[in-house]
DNA sequence: GATGTCC
DNA sequence: TCTTCTGGCTCAAGACATC
DNA sequence: TGAGCCTGAAGAC
């Protein structure tokens, strides 16, 4: 399941891209999740509670999302892909079932824990294939903030922000891993971090024998695609396997899934529904339902208040420098215990070649120090979010992921104008070396190479030549801007950060997705902020009115301010910085009853700004047909190294 | 915080 | 000689209530 | 079921 090793690799090869959080760090934010993993997650922890863990487990843990203002997305799986069917036998053969449990057919599990979650009043979403895939495209898109999923299959399907451990257990780290900040590191383009997945072993296609992570990372890094890799690694010892379907598992990552554009509302939990479904039905205590609620409506209201309070004191916790490190209490006592090691050696006499003093309490929140004044460190729990960029963006070819995060250095695909990526200069670095095999070997793959490419799809390979010949896309040069624009609207930490006031973008950061800032017209941020923010805005009855953080403005007439985060601590100004310009004044959009009519002011466009023919997709996707046939099937590709 | 229980 | 890969083995895997 | 650890085997330098 996932990518074999792709967890170790990240963690070896581009720490900068994970970091650790906490639940309450994602407060306010919209969070689509894989729901197959989370009933594994219960199925498998509470086995002898096979069929109840699952409901019980997605009740708790919904109410904990919900708890903290974390708005959930549950996205089931469709219909698995074809290339998937030998994994799912293999693993339904292990679990000892005749065939596979995943079907397009919904199991009984299934549609109970959908009742359940329409009961809980959170959405959910079925996707027309695998649920990894959706959850991506919905987070790349911009129509989630993150996805959280256990399975790293989701960051080679583009999506930008993968949450791990997100679970209720009080001292649980959820590990947030940056697709942006992946990339960078490895110096891969998302097409080439595609082959690598492949390279290392996903769920689509078979691997080549003996390359483990360490050398498939260095053969993309030097040859950039499958097929140069093939032809320079030893045959012998690294066989090709047999029908290798390697393009049809690349097809799979990189295509976006066929869905419009979901609409995604939260109602309030219907206490009587949830009794008599889940006390009645599948006889839980009802002591432990509605206890549970109770505890629910209490924490809920306890943690708005709390933040009210914070936000009053808000000004005065922004210039803590606490604030700019967040630590997860796991990582704190990791630094303690470390911390405890140091003064044992001052017991001892001093460590003379330890580290100064203050890198020892703090080790984790100064981990980042080296990151300054690099746009790109993101260690503000707030910052990684909202990336209403990729709206309107028409210029970002869908096999890539729009939401482009914020660093210049990012190896961005230049778009040729047929369809065509070609590496960035950034991805030549290292020039493809000659092989050193014999001729003859080479020769001989390079010919059956050739007839293979002239007759499937065009590679990053196939288009190295032309990286300094004519490229009718946008240049390089063309492209820098708008990622320089990204980078100031996303350099969120930034903008909080004190010490880096030189590079900070000329205007701050918008929270407000409303406000001319260039990234993205209006209308296309409307068409997105009406999925994220409206529920609320429409209903404030759903999630309480006096619990939202609002930005100075918000219901104002003549201002329209999005609730930014709850927390309440962004756009502070800095002892000394002139505070903030207003945000623009907008015209009042209808709410209320009014707002449904807004959406249909405009026809439902992909994130990439295509209209999507036909309406948007239901709150219950289950009820409409989802369209069918999620991934271009093709012609089954032959293995051309064979 | 450790342990037992959930059905 | 060092690095990398493979395969075998073990263990944890959820959330709440009570003490 | 997956992750982590350990081991021996094999390849790379």
């Amino acid at each position: 399941m996932g990518i074999t090793k792709l967890a170790d690799l990240i963690r070896s090869d581009a720490q900068d891209s994970i970091s650790y959080k906490e639940i309450e760090d994602y407060t306010g934010k919209v969070i689509a999740l894989d729901t197959s993993i989370v009933m594994n997650q219960f199925r498998t922890a509470v086995p002898n509670l096979k069929y109840l863990s699952p409901l019980t487990g997605l009740f708790f843990r919904t109410l904990t999302f919900l708890e903290h203002d974390i708005k959930p997305v549950f996205v089931f799986d469709g219909k698995p892909p074809k290339q998937k069917k030998a994994v799912l036998e293999k693993r339904a053969q292990n679990a000892g079932w005749t065939s596979p449990q995943r079907s397009s057919t919904m199991s009984q599990r299934t549609q109970d824990c959908i009742r359940l979650l329409e009961l809980i009043g959170v959405p959910c979403i079925k996707a027309p294939g695998d649920g990894e895939a959706l959850c991506a495209h919905l987070v790349k898109s911009g129509v989630v903030d993150a996805v959280a999923s256990e399975d790293m299959d989701t960051l080679a399907f583009g999506g930008t922000i993968l949450l791990r451990q997100l679970n209720a257990k009080r001292d649980s780290e959820v590990t947030e891993y940056s697709l942006p900040k992946l990339l960078e590191a490895l110096q891969l383009t998302h097409k080439e971090f595609v082959d690598l997945c492949i390279l290392l072993g996903c769920d689509y296609c078979d691997k080549i024998c003996g390359l483990g992570p360490r050398r498939a990372l260095k053969l993309i890094q030097e040859h950039r695609t499958i097929e140069e890799v093939v032809l320079n690694v030893n045959r012998k010892t690294h066989p090709i396997p047999l029908e290798w379907r390697y393009q049809e598992a690349r097809r799979l990552f990189l295509d976006t899934p066929q869905v419009d554009r979901p609409v995604l509302t939260w109602q309030e939990l219907d206490e009587e529904g949830l009794v008599r479904f889940l006390c009645h039905e599948k006889h839980v205590k009802e002591q432990r339902v509605r206890g549970r609620i109770e505890k629910f409506r209490s924490s809920l209201q306890d943690r708005r208040r709390q933040r009210e309070e914070d936000k009053k004191v808000g000004r005065v916790k922004q210039t803590r420098l606490e604030q700019f490190f967040r630590v997860t209490r796991k990582r704190q006592a990791q630094s303690a215990a470390q911390e405890k090691k140091f003064d044992l050696l001052s017991d001892l006499g001093g460590d003379i070649f330890a580290a100064p003093p203050s890198q020892t309490a703090g080790s984790s929140n100064f981990a980042n120090f080296a990151h300054f004044n690099r746009p790109t460190a993101q260690s503000n729990s707030n910052t990684d979010f909202a990336n209403f960029d990729s709206f309107g963006n028409s210029s970002v070819p869908s096999t890539h992921f729009g939401t482009t995060h914020p660093s210049q250095s990012i190896p961005q695909p230049l778009h040729t104008g047929g369809g065509v990526t070609v590496p960035s200069l950034s991805s030549m670095a290292p020039a493809p070396t000659q092989s050193s095999k014999t001729g003859e070997d080479r020769y001989a793959a390079l010919a059956e190479l050739d007839s293979v490419l002239s007759s499937t799809a065009p590679t990053g390979s196939t288009q190295q030549g032309n990286v300094f010949g004519a490229v009718s896309g946008p240049t390089a040069a063309q492209t820098q801007p708008g990622l320089s624009s990204i980078q100031q609207g996303f350099a969120a930490a930034p903008s909080t950060n004190p010490f880096v006031a030189a590079g900070m973008a000329p205007e701050p950061m918008s929270t407000n997705p409303f406000q001319t800032n260039s990234r993205a017209s209006a209308t296309e941020m409307s068409d997105c902020l009406r999925v994220l923010w409206f529920p609320f805005v429409d209903n404030p009855a759903l999630f309480g009115t006096g619990s939202m953080s609002m930005p100075a403005g918000f219901g104002n007439p003549t201002s329209y301010c999005m609730p930014t985060s709850f927390s309440g601590t962004f756009q502070q100004p800095f002892p000394g910085q002139s505070p903030f310009p207003p945000p623009a004044a907008y015209p009042q959009q209808p709410n209320g009853t009014g707002f449904p009519a807004y959406g249909q002011a405009k026809p439902p466009m992909t994130s990439y700004g295509q209209a999507i023919p036909g309406p948007g997709m239901s709150n219950n996707p289950f009820m409409g047909g989802a369209p069918s046939g999620p991934y271009p099937t093709g012609g089954s590709s032959t293995n051309p190294f064979l």
